[in-house]
DNA sequence: AGGTGGACCCGAACGC
DNA sequence: TGCGTTCGGGTCCACC
């Protein structure tokens, strides 16, 4: 699942193939992944912009365009980014590819076609990540206690939901979610409006820490992510509860447990992660 | 208003 | 060469 880290490693690791080259060819192949607007008129606007640089909002990829133009890629569950393009096999989940004026291309696989491209005119990015209301960059400056205390003030939804909702912090999703709280001591049904300045701070440095190991360890591959030149993550050695029911936690030994939040498997520490309401 | 849960999608894992 | 069912995960949207 490509959350924050995941989407930082394929920008970082295509930005330098990309910026200052032209899309010269582009076929999208599965009409799901411009819906409602056509994918030929989607194509056909793409082709001829040039690349200014690639960047990153929460979850989503932006190629920026000389033109001012933006192609806001999300790739939801498994989408996925190749270049240089694996050439000669059938692959029957590759949704799209652009040919670039060096001749190689990208190709867009997405197994379960959630993911989607959207292109914005001149202008028009800023309002439309202020129309999904996404919350600060969990990583950059402005990102302080005090933001993150705003941002869950008068909440009473799980502290874990309110994790997974991107109002509150940009780019973070289940696996993260899960990893910042253990590390933050903090139990993911506690009321996330009700957490006290001391684990407001605790939290904010956990979602750091989190999102920050994900980034070196270049995302965390369980089945599907994999970079641009097909490599997997290493996170997923890492995990701390993620996906670790059973298995002793790496602070008090305590077996690690299993829930459901917000329609989400959630794993924690039943003893280290301050127990609900308390 | 704010929170919850279903829909979307499809391969893997599971149950029989 | 087994087949039907369940599960999961990001986001949107309908419904409390």
């Amino acid at each position: 699942m490509p959350e924050l880290p995941e989407v930082e490693t394929i920008r970082s690791r295509l930005a330098p193939g990309l910026t200052g080259r032209r899309f010269e060819r582009v076929e999208i192949l599965d009409p799901r992944l411009t819906r409602p607007v056509p994918p030929e008129a989607v194509a056909a606007a793409l082709e001829g912009e040039r690349v200014a640089d690639v960047r990153r909002r929460g979850k989503y990829l932006i190629v920026a365009f000389e033109s001012g133009r933006h192609l806001l890629v999300h790739l939801r569950m498994t989408g996925n980014l190749l270049h240089p393009a694996p050439t000669g096999e059938d692959d029957p989940h590759r949704r799209a590819v652009v040919r670039l004026d060096n001749g190689s291309d990208v190709a867009y696989r997405d197994v379960r076609r959630f993911g989607t491209w959207e292109l914005l005119e001149p202008g028009e990015l800023e309002e439309y990540f202020a129309h999904r209301r996404l919350g600060l960059e969990p990583l950059e400056r402005g990102f302080t206690a005090a933001a993150l205390q705003q941002a869950l003030a008068g909440r009473r939804a799980p502290v874990k939901a309110a994790l997974l909702d991107q109002r509150a912090a940009a780019g973070i999703g289940n696996i993260y979610a899960d990893e910042a709280l253990w590390y933050a001591r903090i139990h993911p049904l506690f009321p996330a409006g009700s957490l006290t300045a001391e684990q407001i701070r605790a939290l904010r440095k956990g979602i750091r820490r989190a999102l920050e190991r994900g980034i070196a360890r270049q995302g965390a591959t369980l089945r599907d992510y994999r970079g641009p030149a097909g490599e997997p993550g290493r996170m997923q050695h890492e995990f701390r509860v993620y996906g670790r029911t059973g298995e002793p936690c790496d602070r008090c030994g305590t077996p690690i447990e299993k829930i459901r939040v917000a329609g989400r498997g959630t794993w924690f520490c039943p003893v280290c992660q301050i127990p609900e309401g308390g």
